[in-house]
DNA sequence: AATAATTTTAATCATTTGTTTAAAATTATT
DNA sequence: AATAATTTTAAACAAATGATTAAAATTATT
């Protein structure tokens, strides 16, 4: 099963799954040596403390949730409908396998603020500056001339609508009595409901 | 100042503000005491505990949450308009008071999902017995006849263009540049547009 | 004013938890 | 096969942390 997988991994697949549901401060390195089924002075002998191994793990979910956004946000040969399918999609799969990524990583944001000012590989107004940012503009000023929105909001909102029901998950499920199936079905329906919404929102 | 406050009423406002930061793991009984200016044995002398004063946190969090959406959502006399213009109002006016509300809570939810299974006050598919659910799915058969989608998808679209921005704020700051002042502004910009938005979608 | 009740404090305790150590077991090298 | 290097283990350590205690200080009651 896991014959071919070194204890060095093991104990970082162990400590993601922990890390990621119960945070930094709420996981005990007794249960990462648990979950991966090894002896607790391996974690220290592999990665010398809970520290560096947690920055292991977080600096990989960090890339996960931005390193795809990053290039399809400033592509220039692609128009803004199809950024607009790229993002969903590719963020529906992030997250459909990784779903308590974004809470992981904004949760460790709001305990420890200073700590992630340099580490979010987004530099200041990185946003702004994008190609999706002035294609969005164009399109704004096109249809609702210049009296138009902030284009940032149009983001927001379409991150909005992929990331918060993986986000409030547990409480969306409780809300309408769907069990695992149901919900992931429901997420799905939204891949092709999201873009259709924010291109309405675009030309409203 | 605090003069008129109980040492009771301090703790609490320093758990409240800690807790709400740091999540329960986080959170040092030592840290509380330091934040209200008392003595560490205070913090037992009056709450008997960590947890116990937590749990008061958490229900008084959880209804600060819950309690004005659920009035809202199930009131017969308004129709569905007005319905999404209360909802927005009414959390932009709660979570610009308490921006770390939601994190904070699905945090706790995400650490430790069967703690909470009763403890939330929102009965199992509850949001599919509201009036607002009902209202919705009449509007969108009007509009869009007989195969429409899901109606929990436009109130959890309302929900996440709501909350969202507050849950990613130290990103969204980031992303775009804004200080605190021009973070409040958008935020305050979304009052009047997120019904705009939802209106169009219903209506797609 | 004297006494009792309540609140606050400093010190300490007991447990948890991250880490280390030294020896044992295993694997690789000569 | 003998030796060296690496990996694993059990045990223990040290610091952090939630909680308690007993005395001191303050406030309320008689």
């Amino acid at each position: 099963m896991d014959k071919d997988i070194t204890t060095e991994e093991k104990i970082k697949e162990a400590a993601r799954k922990i890390f990621l549901q119960k945070g930094y401060a709420g996981t005990r390195t007794r249960d990462i040596a648990e979950e991966a089924g090894i002896n607790l002075a391996l974690l220290n002998y592999y990665y010398r403390s809970k520290e560096k191994l947690f920055e292991i793990v977080m600096e990989e979910s960090l890339f996960q949730m931005f390193s795809c956004i990053k290039s399809i946000v400033n592509e220039p040969s692609s128009n803004l409908m199809d950024k607009l399918d790229s993002i969903v999609n590719n963020y529906m799969d992030i997250l459909l396998k990784n779903p308590n990524l974004p809470l992981f990583i904004m949760g460790e944001i709001q305990s420890n603020p200073d700590k992630f000012r340099k580490k979010i590989g987004l530099s200041d107004s990185f946003l702004t500056h994008t190609v999706i940012y002035k294609q969005l503009q164009e399109q704004l000023e096109l249809t609702n001339g210049q009296n138009h929105p902030n284009p940032a909001h149009f983001i927001i909102n379409l991150l909005s609508m992929i990331v918060f029901p993986f986000v409030a998950k547990p409480l969306l499920k409780r809300l309408t009595d769907m069990d695992e199936q149901n919900y992931v079905d429901f997420i799905k329906e939204r891949r092709v409901l999201i873009p259709l919404w924010i291109k309405g929102m675009i030309n409203l």
